[in-house]
DNA sequence: ATAGGTAATATTGTCTGTCAATCTGATTGA
DNA sequence: TCAATCAGATTGACAGACAATATTACCTAT
């Protein structure tokens, strides 16, 4: 019986898909830039081919959109968009800590207090780098501690969308700081196997950041 | 100033998923059915390329599964997966319905009593066809109701994957006449302005077809 | 006859090239 | 200045090619 070490070697066009994903996340191609498939085929280095169907993927997650004859750009997003957007994401990530609260291993809390205190350090430091990053991964313990991958693949999806956003909204003068205390109510609630504080403390995190995210928004 | 009547002429790459999509949700092609490129080109008469971004579209929805050099096939669920979805849905449609509650116009809510009944005579004909057609129209108008396109988004895509399970476990006996009276208790809390218990009720309603989902399972 | 290995076939991943339809931008003319 | 027209750019769609991989059929040896 041989283990399927399907090395799934990565397949050109699911290359382009990350690479691509990763660019639009990044903000190297920000809303309403056009994807001129010309061009990004000679920068990838891929035949059009490969390159259109990658673009299709992303149509789909709603990381681009592609207006017939006119062709792919990366998707402009009114408020009222994001607004909805972190409705949701107060729902998902208001019962992934709550179940968090319940059922999280004693191991991956004290996992999520190093996590949060990574983040601290990155709030002193004025690291807005380091900051992004210890934010997303104290969200992957809760996310993946749900014990839901659904929830996960969900949150990740609309999470992508908004991308733009949240980084202009974090490095709002203040808001780091904020967070931070929010997150470790959060902290505080799963660690303390508290369901109903967990899922509050999350919506509220979730509700702050939508209203932070507001104020940068005219642009 | 011109209204913009864009009518988006179906493009062939967007037929060729809307005409796969509808296949696979209606069964045509079940559960772990192996999708070859070359039988489905002749079968819709497009080209190659064509169809591969179509495919590529239906992947990031998660309707089919693309495998390195295997290609693309139905995805099988595994209970596991599909209790997930269950459990997103409970929270997506509780939402929705408690929005419903305190939105929704008077207008909607007679057209909401409208679709239940015609879900009613369905289930005293017996018709398997209208039941599921209108079990979704009565959910549109939830879900349109609520005021949240992404919960809408989110919900359809999820339905989508379940589709398979939804109609064997609809067709099981007495489902139907117990999914009545739970679709009657969510338009009665609507219906009152109850937010508490629309929420609760659609909750339960999903949790209830969940149950009936997993009856069927072993298959 | 069956297990295991090998050859033949089918299928996919990727590229190149083509062509009409459509969009974009610039030029021109009133 | 504004509108019409035209040239160039871009996309949507197709066909065909070819290597890499997977699947099947076949054959051999135990």
């Amino acid at each position: 019986m041989e283990l399927d070490l399907r090395i799934t070697r990565k397949t050109v066009q699911q290359e382009v898909v990350d690479k691509l994903r990763q660019a639009i996340l990044s903000g190297m191609f920000p809303p309403g830039h056009r994807l001129v498939e010309g061009e990004l085929c000679e920068a990838l280095g891929v035949s059009r081919s490969s390159l259109r169907e990658a673009l299709r993927n992303l149509q789909a997650e709603h990381l681009v959109e592609i207006i017939p004859n006119r062709g792919p750009q990366v998707p402009v997003l009114s408020w009222e968009d994001a607004e909805e957007i972190y409705e949701v994401r107060e729902l998902l990530e208001g019962e992934a800590a709550a179940r968090c609260a319940s059922r999280m291993s004693d191991d991956c809390i004290s996992q999520l207090e190093e996590r949060l205190e990574a983040f601290h350090r990155a709030v002193l430091d004025e690291d807005g780098e380091a900051l992004t990053e210890a934010a997303a991964a104290f969200y992957a313990v809760i996310l993946s501690g749900c014990g839901n991958k659904i929830i996960v693949q969900v949150q990740a999806g609309l999470l992508a969308r908004i991308s733009y956003l949240r980084t202009r909204s974090m490095s709002l003068p203040g808001r780091a700081r904020r967070s931070y205390e929010e997150m470790r109510a959060i902290y505080a609630a799963i660690a303390a196997r508290d369901e109903r504080d967990a899922r509050k403390a999350a919506m509220k995190h979730v509700a702050n950041a939508r209203a932070s995210a507001k104020q940068t928004f005219p642009a």
